[in-house]
Parts: structure tokens; C-alpha cells; sequence
RNA sequence: GCGCCGUUGGUCCAGUGGUAGGACAGUGGCUUCCCAAGCCACUAGCCCGGGUUCGAUUCCCGGACGGCGCACCA
């Protein structure tokens, strides 16, 4: 399938198409048009059936601008910053602070400021690694991939667009363990817009600057919780590990889930058992699995927070696309909020007995060592309770010595009051692991175009169609009376079509044009099937009756009013055309689909 | 960001220094019993800005957008 096909099919049928053209375009932004905008949300509600309800996790909605602080701790402010010069012979650009990093001593460029770096490109007088030329004197430029704005007027604070929908599950963690009545695991998932500066969007959906990610944030006790492996432990999976890619004759690896974990191919069951249960739903949505894989990530593309990873892979046209990421992301995330923000990014983990242990503590007599050391008498307060902890040995003579900004203290022992106690520990505060399935939807999207756009010949015609699973595809049914000159065949179409949307279907009525041409352009748009109003279903004794049509055979199976929306809606949660055929006989028809 | 190429009805294309034509799609009729049929009519377009010119969709410059390559890509 060529690609250019596709994106034609996408604009001419309103699937998607780039935003604001009326205004020159946008780069970086696709409109969903009608046929799009149903897909999609269908392919989220796919997605929240299986990872938010049928995981028993939950599902949060938070803002797409947060505070930059938020950004200082997730480290998007400075791993989300790329140091750019440009070679001013040949105009490639190279990441400065990699250029510094190969050609100095100087281990992290990135933490130094353009200016720095430009200096040290002209003292080691660094050429062009493309074509040799000195880039002294070329200015070195920041693109932090964050979009900027301003919260308030005037003096506001400085905020971002977030680059990631985790964020705002993150940030919101000290709430929602309550929620979760602060028992791990649990898992938050977020289905919403994120938003990357790209230098260069390309490939239609592929690369945007506004997106859709569906994002599970599951959250545990990385020594006590285990996934139900056993759940996916038999699903096959094609994966290409690392040292796959890294080989020359690197091969995948045709495994199950199951073995890849046992044999520690994959590194952590959590993530072992999401992939299993992605390629599940993959395959439900509608993905060729001839066309898909699990990708480990090298170790140098791994993002600045993730310990694992792997990502879910499609071929579209011929190139390997990411549409989802696996990572392991420890503790990365809660400790960096637990760090720079108010809150406490823990949880209390209950012992399953209480223990009892010895605790040196001490309590300083404050009303001593205030008058005694002035302003610092906070600090060999804190001073006397560290060392009490690291060595109660020192409060066994007369006096203690601590040492507060590089100067020794002297204190009574009588007034630091240190002492032994038995105390009853329930428990401890831990910083749970975070494990994070991933998924662009907006790729998702464009893997189950393109990989249900088919061509094939019904009656010795051409046609193209989208073999979009019943319960994605945009439309649930189309309705047409077969002629529009014999008003039963009219009432009774309008009669069909409003019961069937009555019940929920979305329903297309058209009674323009040939029938042919009618079923044509549903078979466009990926419409599972088209109900048919004609006049054998109105004349004789029986109740009214209709045709149903499928879309990848063209074959028809005559149902009765009465049945048609509860057969319809099976046929949507997945029943198969096949049985219908067998419970209402097929329709004779000269139709040949080759 | 750099380089090359491109941009003409909804879509895909042709063409011109004197503002354009086709195919498909669409709409309204005629026709009407199952797969893009036929006939009639209609709707609808030169990416934006500047320059050259009496006149620019056409030539030149710049920009936007798109494709490919490079670079970048949590």
C-alpha cells in the first residue's frame, strides 16, 4: 500500500488532514475530520476498556499546563533541552554538547550554558564532523522541546504545555494513593493531549507537536508486588532485543511472554506482562501482527528516567514506527517530586508484624543550647539527633562534640538527654516503582489504516476498502433503502435506521446515487457492515426483513427487523458474520469479491 | 534547522506573461430491485507576501505548507 493513497483517502473521506489550512497550514498539527475523530475515540475506549477498567485501575483527567517547577523536578527542563550549532559551510547541525563531550574532558556539556559551550568549541577548535569546517564562532542554540506559556498577566509564572500525560499523574500521586487507600499496587491511567516542539514534524501522524498518548501509570512495591503473569504467559510474541540489533545478523526472537521473562530477556515481569497484554489488545484493535514487534531500547536511547525499555513497534509503509513504550521507571519520578515538592511521594508500607526495635534518641534541652549557641542552635539540635542514630556510643562520657559548619560544638550530655527506647515500628514509608505502558493513539490510529486499507475486485471492478474491526470502525451500520421510488422501501429504511441509532449504533443513512456506489463508499470509510432495504423484505407474509451486508466479502444474510440492532451490536462486540449466516441462511447473490 | 523537489476546484492531475481545462468526487433532476451504470444541469480552484511588468497562476526573491535526504527525536 503506498502511503500517498492513504493520506489522499484520510483527506477525501475526512479522516485526517493538517490543521488550519485556510490559513496556510501548521506544521506539527492534524485536525481528526469526522470519520477520524470516531475512529479514534473508538480505539480510546478500546484502550480504557482494557487497561483502565479490565485492570481494575483508574482513570484521572489533569491539566495540559502545568507550573515549571513541576518541569524542574520530572528533569524535562534540562533533559528536554538540546544544545544546537550549525555548521555555517554545509548547515548540518550537530548536538553541541555531544561535540564538546567527544572532544574534551568535559563530561556533562549539556548542564553548561551556550556561552560555555561556544568557548570551548573555539579553544579546541572543533571542525564540522560533516564536513570539516571550524564552527568557532557559530552561536550554539537551545530548543528545549517544551511549548512555553505565561500563567496570568503581568508578573505570571512561567508554565509548559506538558511533553507527557505521566506528569499530571505524577504530580498528583500524594492524592491519589489516598484514593487507593494507600495500598499498592495501583494503577492511574490518563488518556489526553501532550505537546513536543518538534524541530521537524514529519510523516503526517507520525511526528506532531500536539498528541495523543494513553498512558498507564502503575505504580508498586518493587519487592513485594508481581504481576499475573500467568494471564499472558502463553501469548506469542516477536520481540528484538537489544543484542539483536546491535548484531549484525541480528534475528528476532519468536518467544512467549512467559519464557522471555523466565529467561530474562525481558528484565522486569511488570513490563513483560504489559507487553503481553498490548499485543492482546493490538490484535483486537485490528493491528497485523505479521507487521508488528517488540523493540528493546539501546542503552543510550533510553529517556532520562527509565531503567528498561521496549517499545511496541508497526510497520507502515515499509518503516518500522514506535506506537507505544514500555518503561521501567523505578523510582525515579515519585523520589524526584518527593524531593523538590511539598508533599510526600510515598506510601506507608504496613509490616506484616510490628517490630520492635532500639531507637537512641535524643532531646535537647533548647532552653541550654539556645542561649548558648545563638542562631546555630537548631543545627546541633539536628547535629545531636544525627549522630545520635550513627553512634550512641558518643554520648557515654560527660560531653558530646558535634561539629556544625566545619566547627566543633561542645554539649552536656545532660542536655542533649539522649536515651535508648524500645519503640513499635508498624511500618516504613516507601517510594513505590513506576511501571508505564505508553501509547500514542494518533500512530495507533495510522497503523490500523494502514494496515486495513485493502484493494480487491468486486465484480471485475476495483475497489478499495478498510477492514476496520466492527468495533473501531467509525460507523457501526449503514442503512439504505435499495430504491428511493417506493415509499415503503423509505419509511421503512428511515424506520431501521432510527431504531438502530435508538439503540446506539452509529448509523449512516444514504439514498443517494446506485447502490453500488452506496455500498462503495462505506467500504471507504471501513463501515462493517450495510443493511439494505428492499422489496422482498416488505411484500409476502413474514415479518419485515432486510439484507446485511458484510464489507470484506460483500456477502448478504436477510435478517428481521426485529433482530437487526441485537444482531448488529453482537456483531460489533466481535460475534462473527459467519454465524449469522448460519442462523438466518445466506442471500443468493452474482457478486464475486476476488 | 540545512539541502533538493513540489504546491492549480473536495481529491488527483494538465496548462498559460493577457486570471484556466480534464478526470474522479459532490449537489439537483431523469432513471430504479443489490455492488463506483447512463443522460442533463449545477457547485467549486491558480498557497501567501514582495519585486519585475501595462498586466504575474506563470518569471525573480522571501515565507508558509508538503515530500525526500541530513540533523534531531523521553
Amino acid at each position: 500500500m503506498a502511503g500517498s493513497d492513504l493520506a489522499e483517502l484520510a483527506k477525501r473521506r475526512g479522516f485526517f488532514f493538517g490543521s488550519n489550512g485556510a490559513y496556510g497550514g501548521t506544521a506539527g498539527f492534524y485536525t481528526f475530520g469526522p470519520q477520524g475523530a470516531a475512529l479514534k475515540r473508538n480505539v480510546e475506549d478500546a484502550w480504557r476498556d482494557r487497561f483502565t477498567l479490565k485492570e481494575g485501575n483508574r482513570e484521572i483527567e489533569a491539566p495540559t499546563v502545568m507550573p515549571e517547577a513541576v518541569f524542574e523536578a520530572s528533569g524535562h527542563l534540562e533533559g528536554f533541552d538540546d544544545m544546537l550549532v550549525a555548521c555555517g559551510e554545509c548547515g548540518a547541525s550537530h548536538r553541541a554538547d555531544h561535540l564538546v563531550e567527544d572532544a574534551t574532558d568535559v563530561e556533562d556539556a549539556e548542564a553548561l550554558p551556550g556561552e560555555e559551550v561556544e568557548a570551548l568549541i573555539a579553544d579546541h577548535d572543533i571542525a564540522c564532523p560533516a564536513c570539516g569546517a571550524p564552527l568557532s564562532g557559530e552561536p550554539v542554540e537551545d530548543f528545549n522541546l517544551m511549548f512555553a506559556t505565561d500563567i496570568g498577566p503581568g508578573d505570571s509564572q512561567p508554565g509548559y504545555l506538558r511533553p507527557e500525560t505521566a506528569q499530571g499523574i505524577f504530580v498528583e500521586f500524594p492524592r491519589l494513593k489516598e484514593y487507593a487507600r494507600g495500598s499498592l499496587p495501583f494503577g492511574i491511567t490518563q488518556i489526553g493531549p501532550a505537546y513536543r516542539n518538534e524541530i521537524s514534524p514529519r510523516g503526517g501522524l507520525l511526528r506532531l507537536r500536539e498528541f495523543t498518548q494513553a498512558e498507564l501509570e502503575q505504580f508498586i512495591d518493587p519487592e513485594t508486588d508481581e504481576p499475573p503473569l500467568d494471564r499472558v504467559a502463553d501469548v506469542a510474541v516477536r520481540l528484538y532485543p537489544a543484542t539483536a540489533q546491535a548484531a549484525d545478523d541480528g534475528d528476532y526472537l519468536d518467544t512467549t511472554i512467559g519464557e522471555a521473562v523466565d529467561e530474562g530477556v525481558i528484565g522486569s515481569p511488570w513490563v513483560g506482562y504489559y507487553l503481553g497484554v498490548a499485543q492482546e489488545w493490538y490484535e483486537r484493535v485490528g493491528v497485523d501482527l505479521d507487521r508488528f514487534r517488540f523493540r528493546q531500547h539501546l542503552a543510550g536511547e533510553r529517556a532520562h528516567y527509565a531503567a528498561d525499555c521496549w517499545d511496541a513497534e508497526s510497520e507502515v509503509d515499509g518503516d518500522w514506527i514506535e506506537i507505544a513504550g514500555f518503561a521501567y521507571r523505578g523510582d525515579y519520578d515519585l523520589s524526584k517530586h518527593d524531593e523538590y515538592g511539598d508533599d510526600a511521594f510515598t506510601v506507608f508500607k504496613r509490616y506484616d508484624e510490628p517490630k520492635t526495635v532500639e531507637r537512641a534518641t535524643v532531646d535537647p534541652d533548647m532552653s541550654v543550647l539556645g542561649p548558648e549557641f545563638g542562631g546555630d542552635a537548631g543545627a546541633v539540635a539536628a547535629a545531636l539527633e544525627t549522630l545520635a542514630a550513627r553512634d550512641p556510643d558518643a554520648f557515654a562520657d560527660e560531653t558530646v562534640t558535634v561539629e556544625v559548619d566545619g566547627e566543633p560544638r561542645e554539649v552536656d550530655a545532660d542536655v542533649a538527654d539522649f536515651s535508648v527506647e524500645e519503640v513499635t515500628e508498624n511500618g516504613e514509608h516507601i517510594t513505590p516503582h513506576v511501571v508505564e505502558p505508553s501509547f500514542g493513539v494518533g500512530r495507533t490510529v495510522q497503523t490500523l489504516l494502514a494496515h486495513a486499507y485493502e484493494t480487491d475486485e468486486v465484480d471485475g471492478e476495483e475497489r478499495t476498502f478498510l477492514s476496520l474491526r466492527p468495533e473501531i470502525a467509525p460507523t457501526d451500520a449503514a442503512v439504505f433503502p435499495l430504491v428511493t421510488n417506493d415509499e415503503r422501501l423509505t419509511d421503512l429504511a428511515d424506520r431501521v435506521a432510527a431504531d438502530l441509532r435508538a439503540a446506539g449504533l452509529a448509523v449512516s443513512y444514504d439514498d443517494s446515487g446506485s447502490i453500488g456506489r452506496r455500498y462503495r463508499r462505506q467500504d471507504e470509510v471501513g463501515t462493517p457492515f450495510c443493511v439494505t432495504i428492499d422489496r422482498d423484505g416488505v411484500e409476502g407474509d413474514g415479518p419485515e426483513t432486510v439484507t446485511v451486508r458484510e464489507r470484506d466479502t460483500a456477502a448478504q444474510v436477510r435478517v428481521p427487523v426485529d433482530e437487526l440492532a441485537d444482531e448488529l451490536a453482537a456483531l460489533r462486540s466481535g460475534d462473527e458474520f459467519a454465524a449469522l449466516r448460519d442462523r438466518y441462511g445466506a442471500v443468493a447473490t452474482d457478486v464475486e469479491t476476488n
